[in-house]
DNA sequence: TGTTATCCTTACATACTAGTAAGTAAGAAG
DNA sequence: CTTCTTACTTACTAGTATGTAAGGATAACA
């Protein structure tokens, strides 16, 4: 049978890590304190220490449960999708989504806070690029092989290049408020891998 | 006849601009204190509130002089290199230079931050990246025009993608420690903008 | 009907934050 | 030689940061 919650519905856990992960995704770890989480769940400060007992502990708690969520995203797009190129545009699609909710990715928000980030939050910051990276050459080697996508230099660092520009592009876009400047990165970044098949732009469907 | 100064040989509000750039381009804006600086310089707390009178306003000073300093930078690549593609390299070394001293650009960092500052800081935030679309716009015209650079998408999204490349490629390369990262992604992308002359491959020098 | 575990509150501790008020040393200007 | 200005220092404030200690409410369990 199903465990019964006593006060919140939703396990409170839950609710802490959504509301940081958003306050931290909009406003940067340095940016948040407990109080604010605190304050928007109508709860008090302790009670955040209960769940999570530092600051640190929550902020790795954070970034373990995005790049399961992440992790789980890619695994979607690999059954869902079989062709490289679209695969990539999924990719795409899954920044397009967070930037879509006016925030930052969670791991591009903590790289450029990095250096103030405790060691445990560092080292998974460093895991979730890591997890993308392969993921991506994974689907480069496949669309090598297959000839659907073109690209000289190393497929670990075209990887590394894609991880790069999208991020760059969800941090420039949020200064300007601007969709659209993701979505042109993206696309032309994209373009730019897809094989050029003459006969490609002909075909209607 | 110059201008003497009392104590400190260089302008004190020289070097706490020195100071709290460097801090900001490593730690954040949201990252660092006064007293972090004021520590630094070994002078106290209120001996910086006498230079800015508050951290809005010393930011925003931050980010004035970091704009001008880049913009002269700009202009000297602009005398010193008469070629578009090699302007455009001039450009990623620009970057490359900031990264080499182990910092984040300063407004790429501020990029990240952008919905805890102040409203001037948000500004001149967005006025630096404006400058730079501005300049590339100017270098890939020219190159469409000499033909040594060919691209797809209007000349506004393609130095949109620059800038958030590097700006990415930066945001990347920092956690790992490792500038590779960066110069890989670099040269990726100028490689993806320079005409593909058949025999430019062929010729030694 | 206690006992226990979970989940929370009140109340507090400690340290750091930006910022201020008042005063001082020393050179510049009249 | 006084007055003003520059460039500070010392000492402080109010507010916020993370974190803790102790205890209360509630439900499940024996």
């Amino acid at each position: 049978m199903a465990v019964k919650r006593q006060r919140g519905d939703a396990d409170t856990a839950t609710k802490i890590l959504d509301v940081a992960e958003r306050l931290v995704q909009i406003r940067g770890f340095n940016g948040f304190s407990y109080a604010d989480a605190a304050a928007d769940l109508k709860i008090t400060n302790a009670a955040l220490h209960y769940h999570f007992a530092s600051k640190a502990e929550l902020g790795a708690a954070l970034i373990v449960r995005y790049a399961a969520r992440f992790a789980d995203a890619l695994a979607a797009v690999d059954t869902r999708i079989a062709d490289a190129p679209a695969k990539l545009e999924a990719y795409a699609g899954l920044y397009l989504d967070v930037l879509k909710s006016r925030r930052m990715c969670l791991c591009g928000m903590l790289a450029a806070e990095y250096q103030t980030l405790p060691k445990p939050m560092q080292a998974a910051v460093v895991r979730f690029f890591d997890e993308n990276e392969a993921w991506l050459k994974c689907v480069l080697e496949q669309g090598q092989a297959e000839g659907t996508l073109q690209f000289m230099g190393s497929v670990s660092d075209v990887a590394r290049l894609i991880v790069s520009s999208l991020e760059g592009a969800m941090l420039m876009a949020r200064p300007y408020g601007d969709i659209k400047r993701f979505q042109a990165a993206a696309s032309q970044l994209l373009a730019s891998l897809a094989r050029a098949t003459p006969q490609a732009e002909q075909l209607g469907n």
